[in-house]
RNA sequence: GGGCGAAUAGCUCAGCUGGUUAGAGCACCUGCCUUACACGCAGGGUGUCGGGGGUUCGAAUCCCUCUUCGCCCA
């Protein structure tokens, strides 16, 4: 419930239904006539306004990019491209996205503004393993499964239920803004980008660098597949490790003590390993073992892979569960038995000698096997110990089941020929990744690049297209499905498996643009790209391989720049997820505050490699300074629009300088630096030939700095003084009325270009309200400010700034109410500065309610300010100011600035000081010391006087 | 276990290659419905720049160390 002032009862409904939201959302009148702007409603009403307001961009065809105009492609323009992170075909927005998107359309319209042919290629990615998940618990539900379909029928219903569901995310990209040329949507899984999915697959293959491994590799249980390294994250947890006796054979006097936190897999043991140097085992080597669950016998070998140091020193080996014991395995050519089914249960795989896993234990799970393990292990007595053990856990990244290790054929991706060009990219400045330091973790992965399991047992998806030969065994990857061996014209089958949906995404940014055809139009005017924005936890997963592709496929860097974007937390700093519930849905802020709101709140939070924190229980709270900023964006236009009216208005180019008032000149030059400030903030857009210099390297991009600057410049000093200064110009006929307009709209109609980027709907809605408006054209497609040379002659409404602000100091130290009309008398020692400050007398009265006299202030109790330049006020107060509180109060601030005169003559008189500072400082800080010196005199004279006086 | 980063106002963060009287947004305190805006206006900084040592004429900034917290990798 809040507080209702008196406007609202103008067009609230009821106070009690009244809430921020709700607020929102009342109703006016349709904006859509720009002519009146007496009429500009009070209330900006985003819902209204945004959806109209897209349709009417999108159909005037803003976002499309034509090839033709890019320089690459024979045009005048730079091209500017950025590829989207393809989102899950199947997904809904969240807050990540918001904030991804977000950056990404500020980067596409401050360049389409700057005049660059700019792209922003849209699309989505088929999501192998999840979408077929989703499907396959529809399945479970009607009672079926994918195999009771078989695979034809399943991956038509997956195609279905993508028809159905699919592409609402990009439908909800367009509600929060983004400016993406839609014509140009890619989907992983059309056939256009299959194609190209199928031709990278086959030169890869035909260049040695695709081949099929017999390995360990992570299984997800639950998903029925394999995952790549990336896709099995690992999770800390504490689990246990077991410490378990296995007999020496012959020898019941002694054992040896394994380590293990997975007892379960006991039964696939093969051997046990120690070190070759280990000297408490050097004697046990080559002996045998009597196994303690199954009684077979099994040989203690030596590995110097073995970690003396971890446990006991002795590893059991169980190479199809564990990469490591693979390898050891491999090394002294143990059997590999396979004791967990597919699904994760336990199964035998019999030894010569006989069952490897007792029949009690088959069919137990992994858990519940573990337990009985360990029940009968602890029963036998060959438990010897549990410690609490804190080790990392491979979960898969789609359900989070615990990753099972498991052997079995995979294709792999060769990857250390595609990665070399890849680094040296980066450590040569070719492509730049801020926040910088992930161009450390960049650099580390791919050195120790491990090669890329690409295939997955799943359906949905590309199918890998090799075939082999059933008659004589002959396998080779085809463009086109074969009808028969080229060999023996036998019959032949298509490999099973489907690739992992990064294979195909990889290809993203050239895909989009028509590869593999060679040199498309699209391809010649946007590639390579220009931008990359997405989240760190896709580095690995995504823009690494992004880039060996475009190496390899197109021979250059797919982007010079990767930006990666903090993640949105909650106010425990925990990440927002589904699975917590503390997610904000970006469209509930759509609604409640507007996209801009959205959006600005979020540029202001996106410092470079910072999280952001939203409270998803107070949208109110979390959103507040987009909502807040948007609203007084609002009103400030109403107001400055309605005063300048609709009457024509001079360029400002037609304004004779000698016609623009200090105030012009001031906010002229505060529009100048806004502007210096914004490109900054943005930054380098490209870098020079030959790549990043360091200087450059991590520059731009602080999307919270432009945002300030825009920001400041429009509610600080357009708003809180300038707009403020024109009031009684505006009041008054006459050429300075005009002068007034003309400064006031361009002013305007340059903050609303530099905001655009951040606040898209709002900018372009009182953009067409300007006099100088013409129909039929966008703030979205005006041109980019640019600065100006500054103006001279802005000192004298710095100076009524600092007086108007002295003034309602003293006001607010002795709490004189806001209404009540003072009298300043004004002592200035130099005429000059007398003239000046007289000059902007009538502002200065306006501003601080109190008009200004030269005239010696009379006897009795007043209020005394010593501003910086000289400037003395007295503000007459008899009856409120208290005279020896009064001097008090001087006295404080005399003696604060003693303080800082001493220690700034100290750090003088010091020699070491003045020789070894630069002479620039020491100057500096002299005629500092000059300063402060006349105003601690100045202030001390008025205390002695008013002590005298007194 | 290996590597990297951070610690500044109640909260989230700026503070460039050492030199400002240490800043912003939100929150907070005081006074105001001053005819664009109470989602606002005016005024207010509420701080041991994580602790300790060092380098330097000078340290929030550079170095060492401790503490705490993140991230990446295994």
């Amino acid at each position: 419930m809040v507080q209702l002032n008196k406007r609202d009862s103008l067009y609230a409904t009821p106070p009690h239904t009244i809430d921020g939201a709700a607020r929102w959302r009342l109703t006016f009148p349709q904006m859509t006539n720009p002519e009146i702007p007496t009429e500009i409603p009070p209330l900006y009403d985003a819902a209204a306004t945004e959806r109209a307001l897209y349709a009417e961009w999108d159909a005037a065809g803003v976002f499309r990019a034509e090839a033709s105009r890019s320089r690459q492609a024979g045009g005048d323009r730079d091209p500017y491209t950025i590829v989207i992170p393809p989102p899950n075909v199947t997904g809904v927005l969240h807050m990540g996205h918001g904030l991804n998107n977000t950056a990404q359309d500020v980067l596409i319209r401050w360049r389409r503004m700057a005049g660059d042919e700019a792209l922003w290629v849209p699309g989505t990615d088929h999501a192998g393993i999840a979408t077929q998940n989703v499907v396959e618990k529809a399945l479970a539900k009607e009672g079926t499964s994918r195999d009771a379909l078989g695979r034809e029928a399943f991956v038509e219903r997956v195609k279905q239920h993508v028809e159905q569901t699919g592409g609402v995310i990009l439908q909800q990209l367009r509600a929060i803004g983004a400016s993406c040329d839609w014509s140009r949507t890619g989907y992983t899984f059309s056939p256009e980008l299959s194609r190209a999915v199928r031709e990278v697959f086959v030169r890869l293959y035909d260049d040695g660098l695709i081949y099929r491994g017999h390995r360990v590799i992570h299984w997800c249980p639950r998903c029925l597949t394999s995952l790549s390294d990336e896709e099995a994250e690992f999770h800390d947890a504490t689990g246990a490790l077991y410490h378990v006796a296995y007999p020496v054979a012959g020898d019941t006097t002694r054992t040896v003590v394994i380590a293990t936190s997975r007892p379960e897999t006991l039964p696939g043991d093969v051997a046990v390993a120690v070190h070759p140097d280990d000297a408490r085992y050097a004697d046990l080597v080559g002996k045998m073992l009597v196994h303690p669950l199954n009684g077979l016998h099994i040989p203690v070998i030596a590995d110097s892979y073995v970690d003396r140091a971890f446990g006991t020193g002795a590893l059991k080996i169980t190479p199809a569960h564990d990469p490591n014991d693979f390898e050891v395995g491999k090394r002294h050519q143990l059997a590999q038995p396979v004791i967990l089914t597919a699904d994760g249960f336990l199964r035998d795989d019999p030894a010569p000698e006989g069952a490897r896993t007792p029949e009690e234990f088959v069919g137990l799970d992994r858990e519940k096997g573990r337990k009985a393990i360990v029940k009968v292990l602890d029963a036998r007595g060959y438990l010897v110990k549990r410690d609490q053990h804190q080790h990392a856990v491979r979960h898969c990244y789609r359900c989070d089941t615990v990753v099972e290790p498991r052997l079995s054929d995979q294709w792999f991706v060769q990857m250390a020929p595609l990665a070399a060009p890849a680094l040296q990219a980066v450590r040569d400045g070719t492509i730049r990744v801020l926040p910088e330091r992930w161009e450390a973790v960049y650099v580390n992965w791919m050195e120790g690049i491990r090669d890329w399991n690409i295939s997955r047992q799943i359906w949905w998806g590309h199918r890998v297209p090799v075939w082999h030969c059933d008659a004589c065994g002959f396998e080779k990857a085809y463009r086109d499905d074969p009808a028969a061996c080229e060999k023996c014209g036998g019959a032949v089958t298509q490999e099973t498996d489907v690739l992992d949906t990064w294979f195909s995404s990889w290809l993203w940014p050239f895909s989009t643009l028509g590869w593999p055809d060679v040199d498309t139009a699209d391809q010649q005017a946007f590639y390579p790209t220009d931008a990359l924005v997405t989240a760190p936890e896709i580095l690995f997963f995504w823009v690494a391989r992004m880039v060996m592709a475009g190496y390899y496929c197109m021979g250059q860097a797919p982007f010079h720049t990767v930006y990666l974007t903090g993640t949105v937390r909650d106010m425990q700093h925990r990440k927002m997820s589904k699975s917590l519930g503390n997610g904000i849905d970006p469209l509930d802020v759509v609604n409640a505050f507007g996209a801009d709101a959205l959006r600005f709140t979020m540029l202001q939070g996106m410092g470079l490699g910072v999280d952001v924190m939203l409270d998803p229980t107070d949208l109110e709270k979390s959103f507040a300074p987009g909502r807040n900023f948007a609203t007084k964006l609002w009103n400030i236009g109403r107001f400055l629009l309605m005063s300048v009216g609709s009457e024509p208005v001079r360029a400002l180019g037609d304004v004779p300088d000698a016609s623009l008032t200090s105030a012009d000149r001031w906010i002229l030059n505060r529009l100048t630096s806004a502007i210096a400030d914004c490109d900054a903030a943005l930054g380098p857009v490209r870098p020079p030939a030959g790549g990043w210099p360091v200087a450059q390297r991590n520059a731009g991009l602080r999307f919270d700095a432009y945002v300030d600057a825009a920001r400041r410049f429009v509610w600080n000093e357009l708003a809180d003084w300038y707009v403020e200064a024109t009031k009684g110009r505006l009041q008054q006929p006459g050429d300075d009325r005009d002068v007034a307009r003309a400064v006031l709209t361009h002013v305007f109609d340059q903050a609303l270009r530099l905001l655009h980027p951040a606040m898209p709907f709002i900018t372009e809605t009182l953009w067409r309200r300007l006099p100088t408006w013409q129909a039929g054209t966008f703030v979205a497609t005006a041109a980019w400010p640019r600065t100006f040379g500054a103006h001279g002659g802005d000192e004298a409404f710095d100076v009524a700034r600092q007086i108007i602000t002295a003034i309602r100091q003293l006001r607010s130290d002795y709490t004189i109410p806001p209404a009540q009309q003072l009298q300043a008398h004004v002592v200035c020692a130099d005429a000059r500065l007398a003239g000046v400050v007289f000059g902007e007398a009538a502002f200065i009265t306006r501003l601080a309610r109190c008009a200004i006299t030269a005239d010696a202030a009379p006897a009795g109790a007043a209020a005394h300010a010593l501003l910086p330049n000289g400037v003395e006020l007295v503000l007459p107060l008899a009856g409120v100011v208290d005279l020896s509180k009064e001097i008090d109060r001087l006295r404080g601030e005399l003696a604060n600035l003693e303080q800082q005169l001493t220690a700034l003559n100290g750090r003088l008189a010091n020699e070491k000081f003045t020789a070894k500072a630069p002479p620039e400082l020491v100057e500096a800080e002299r005629a500092k010391a000059r300063d402060w010196a006349a105003r601690c005199e100045q202030m001390a004279a008025k205390v002695r006087s008013l002590s005298g006086g007194a």
